[in-house]
DNA sequence: CCAATAACGTAACGACGTTAACTAGCCACC
DNA sequence: GGTGGCTAGTTAACGTCGTTACGTTATTGG
């Protein structure tokens, strides 16, 4: 709903003219036509998480951030959606890292699920427009090999995720009847989506008072788990 | 990413010209200048749901199905946010009385909080677009006042819970700490939305797999229930 | 030095939301 | 029965967007 004199979505401090318009970025050389690349995939990170939605990082707006003009975004990228996933790439990486450096040195199995619930809590409250486009978005949108499903099914947490269950089945932790490893990731995974996608999309509710979240992480463990 | 082409938006089956071009309305009488504003609101309602997308849903678009130019939606809504709030409000209030029906006849207050549970799911499995929009959009999205807070604080149906919430507490249903009826529903909330949300923006996933649904509601209870 | 080519820029199209200005039809009233 | 006024629209346009066809500059191997 853009208009030209007020404008819904929040611009930055300076808001001058309608764009910041950075000085004109010198060429690249010959074989180095990928430098542009990265600058590119910088800027809309960069935009994305300062403006905090998506449909403010344009092409426009990310090539006027290079210093570039907009067709030349499409010398490196098929199209918008495909530069957008690109960058939630990265933050797909960094999810998988932070979940990952929770649970070093964890060694009892429910421990260590609890560990990664609340990880991915925090990168949901910390990376918020990212998390929505990574998680709540239409499965339409974004090409069809995205790092949407390749994070099921390619990236290494998701499974590691359903290892861990399943050494807490090996180990006994769970109620009978709970024995497909899968199964309960999936459940596991949907509590603790539940919580951040609502963070997300309702932070004025009083969700982080005084340990709802600890408390809620609990109770997702101790609906499965034996008492 | 509107391409004239190639649109990546499923559209309508004719797609013949660029858009339906519905033969032009006939003038409304001098006091039913609000028989318009239903139509409109029809109208993008239907096609809400036939595309399954939002962004789908364009001024232009609605105006054609109606038979009227861009502008006269105007005289009837301040900007194209609120005429899709307004439809939403619209499933804000089906939302409530499929539960309210779901719920109908059940004295068990546990028995009556799964009912809850299960409706809430069947409906966001039904109408995925308008639960994303209603519950999964940014939350600066729409006007301030706008259907989504009143939810919350302003239709019957979360109320609904918080008071079914409070009779399992009195009952003695739940597990001592567990006291705080607002909490509880919360938390409540965040499982059920935790599991529509994920069927809305990944559908692919064997969710609907042999009775899925239904034991993960049925351990969104066990977890705060006494045994 | 020069032609090939990688790396960009120019100009434009069609869609979008939205606004200002204008007009056609209906009604009450003198 | 004309006429003014108001209501319900339309016409034209602005500025935005994603995207494409095509032209241009600069670097580099020969």
């Amino acid at each position: 709903m853009p208009t030209p004199t007020s404008r819904r979505t929040l611009t930055p401090p300076e808001a001058s003219g309608p764009r910041a318009a950075a000085a004109r970025r010198t060429r690249a050389r010959k074989g180095e036509g990928r430098l542009l690349r990265h600058e590119i995939l910088a800027a809309a990170e960069t935009l994305l998480l300062t403006t905090g939605s998506a449909e403010a990082v344009s092409i426009r707006a990310v090539a006027d951030a290079v210093g570039v003009t907009p067709p030349s975004i499409y010398r490196h990228f098929p199209d918008k959606t495909t530069l957008i996933y690109e960058v939630c790439a990265r933050h797909f990486v960094s999810l998988d890292s932070a979940i990952e450096a929770a649970v070093a040195g964890i060694s009892d199995p429910l421990l260590e699920l609890g560990a990664r619930g609340r990880a991915y809590v925090e990168f949901g409250r910390s990376n918020p427009e990212p998390y929505r486009i990574m998680f709540m978005v239409r499965p339409e949108q974004g090409p069809a090999g995205a790092a949407q499903e390749d994070w099921i099914n390619g990236s290494r947490t998701f499974q590691d995720t359903v290892d861990n269950v399943q050494r807490c089945i090996d180990a006994g932790a769970f109620r009978p009847g709970f024995d497909n490893a899968l199964h309960v990731t999936l459940g596991f995974w949907a509590r603790v989506h539940g919580i951040t996608s609502l963070m997300v999309s309702k932070p004025a509710l009083a969700w982080s008072e005084d340990g709802f979240i600890d408390k809620y992480l609990e109770t997702c463990l101790h609906g499965i788990a034996v008492d």
